[in-house]
RNA sequence: GGCGAGGUAGCUCAGUCGGUUAGAGCACUGGCUUCAUAAGCCAGGGGUCGCGGGUUCAAGUCCCGCCCUCGCUACCA
């Protein structure tokens, strides 16, 4: 059997999720496992907040708030997210709060050592004394000494776009407090990628058959490599192993080195809590597990490159990514997705008045699969009135309230005689039909989004052929093949809707007179002639009501 | 400045290895239908594929230059 691991990027645990988060990593991860999942293949679905880092500890401080506090309001938020869009993990966990993670965060570092993949390194940084840190390059600033411009930060200067060397500045200062900083050696630990590479991995990595624009964005990034360094001078963090000694004092794991483990030490402690702790071991060190990571494309040198070298070099048999669907950037108003710019809306609150289902379809057929895209609320009301109330739901109530009218509310019988001439027309003549996992499996979430209401539209072609209003009066045996015909296509309907819109799948399902999970049926893929119908005749059927009601763009109304 | 992505119909986007008259959805126009959520079906109009060169029998697709938009620029993630 198929085993799946599928992760959704750690979320940096600094700000609200927004749509552009949504679209690029977390939605299309739920539907690709719940996609895997209806086609009978075992999935483990793992998330979480990204915890640890300087910007967290400085917003927090801002903010008034405890380090600890404040990550766990923000992993809140997140888990109101997901729960208000129906995204749903097997774990949605913590870099700073999940027991297992700091042990197995040290055990790589210890492991990638004693591998002969670190450097250390000492090197020269400015330090705050009166906040009692070293500072990131971002959290100096002084007078440029190129252009002479004042304001210029420790990373780049913005008049003249010299990369700055913070200690160089004759007048740093630090950002947070404004005193002046003063020089101190430190020690940090750096990852060896480009030995890394050169043993074995790169050659992996270029072999690789990445996403196109994934593809790309190594290329380059392959040729140069540099070490990176992956501690900090700080506390809030995991601490190091005891084997750096008292150089590790005060030293604390860089973020974006334990932040990938966590995907592993989240499982860890998922399996803990299901009573089986070594299965853990099953998924990441499995030969047939296949590891999928759903990012933005911000994230991939670090899901394509330092972390797979990362997994290679502890050398203990864990599976590399078979896959890295990055999505691009998805914008609002031709900008991108910003909390702080003010660019953005509440999710919650934005689900809640638009409705999940069309949130969830909306987002996945504009999700930015191949190029950055656009969002666009009168998009959205336009799409779930034309596709979502037109195509599909108008079709749901076209043929239930026909036969709640005409035919007692139950399934319509199928005449033997009828059969063949039926199958024909719905199958083969009224347009292509489309398995909408086949193009989940290829990460084309777009074209499964399309596939499901162009599968719709073949049964509103076929409606029309039939004309059930008329053929009734002429031809009631025949009425009846056809409406019997139109309630097995619902119940392939609702399933093809399943993984992309599980509430109103769900209720399509009730519909249709059943009392269980749609979910919980196996994945339906294209009829077959031979095959395609399940039903019985008489079996009552449920209320039909309007699926998606009409919505109406608020700036459209005089 | 450097790096990356993009500029294709009114809008949002597809276009695999360069190969017939450049596609889809929405919007628009016309016709059919009346079961249904003023829904459905059929047909149609609409593009010098950012600009200028080049390679080729053939370029939206490859090469060079330019213009514009967006993102990143690493010890922030």
């Amino acid at each position: 059997m198929a085993r799946t691991i599928v992760t959704s990027a750690l979320l940096y645990a600094n700000g609200p999720l927004h749509f552009g988060h949504i679209a690029g990593a977390y939605l299309p991860a739920d539907v690709y496992v719940r996609t895997l999942r209806m086609c009978g293949d075992e999935v483990l679905a793992v998330s979480g907040s990204d915890d640890h880092g300087v910007a967290i500890t400085i917003s927090a401080e801002k903010a008034g708030e405890d380090y600890p506090s404040y990550v766990a309001r923000w992993n809140g938020n997140m888990r109101a997210t997901f729960d208000a869009l129906d995204i749903r993990y097997d774990i949605v966990s913590g870099t700073s709060t999940c027991p297992e993670h700091p042990e197995l965060s040290r055990e790589f570092f210890s492991k990638l050592m004693a591998n002969g993949y670190l450097v250390e390194r000492q090197t020269k940084q400015l330090f705050c004394v009166h906040d009692d840190m070293f500072l990131a390059d971002r959290y100096v600033e002084g007078t440029c000494y190129k252009c002479g411009s004042e304001g210029a930060r420790g990373d780049e200067c913005p008049s003249c776009g010299t990369w700055i060397d913070p200690l160089q500045f004759e007048d740093p200062r630090c950002k947070i407090c404004g005193s002046t900083p003063e020089e101190r050696t430190t020690t940090h630990w750096y990852l060896d990628l480009p030995k890394l590479r050169d043993d074995k991995i790169g050659g992996w990595i270029r072999d690789h058959e990445w996403k196109t624009n994934v593809e790309k964005f190594i290329e380059n990034l392959l040729d140069d490599v540099p070490e990176r360094a992956i501690t900090r001078d700080m506390s809030w963090g995991v601490s190091l192993p005891p084997e750096v000694g008292d150089a590790g004092e005060g030293k604390v794991l860089y973020v974006w080195f334990d932040a990938p483990i966590g995907y592993i030490s989240f499982t860890k402690e998922l399996m803990r809590e299901r009573g089986t702790p070594d299965a853990w071991k099953d998924w990441w060190q499995g030969e047939d597990t296949q590891l999928v990571h759903f990012i933005g494309k911000d994230n991939i040198p670090f899901h394509c490159l330092v972390f797979p070298s990362m997994l290679h070099g502890v050398q203990d048999g864990y599976v590399l990514p078979s896959a890295v669907p990055a999505n691009e950037f998805y914008n609002l108003k031709g900008g991108k997705f910003s909390t702080s710019g003010g660019n953005a809306f509440d999710v919650v609150k934005f689900v809640e008045e638009w409705g999940v289902d069309a949130t969830r379809f909306y987002l996945c057929s504009t999700m930015p699969e191949t190029a950055d895209s656009e969002f666009s609320l009168e998009q959205l009301i336009q799409t779930t009135n034309t596709a979502l109330a037109g195509t599909i739901g108008n079709l749901a109530t076209r043929v239930l309230k026909f036969i709640a009218k005409n035919f007692d509310a139950v399934v319509p019988e199928l005449q033997e005689s009828h059969r063949e001439e039926m199958d024909r027309l719905i199958l083969e003549e009224c347009g292509p039909i489309e398995d909408p996992a086949a193009h989940v499996r290829e990460f084309r979430f777009r074209r499964a989004a399309e596939a499901v209401v162009a599968n719709a539209t073949v049964a509103n072609v076929f409606v029309d052929r039939m004309a059930p209003w008329a053929l009734r009066k002429e031809d009631p045996a025949k009425a009846a093949s056809a409406l019997n015909t139109l309630c097995e296509w619902l119940n392939w309907q609702a399933r093809w809707m399943a993984p992309l819109m599980p509430t109103k799948a769900q209720q399509l399902w009730e519909m249709l007179g059943h009392s269980g999970q749609v979910s919980d049926e196996p994945w339906p893929g294209t009829p077959d002639a031979g095959s395609w119908r399940s039903l019985t005749a008489g079996a009552a059927l449920g209320n039909p009501e309007a699926l998606f009601p009409r919505l109406t763009d608020p700036a459209s109304q005089t």
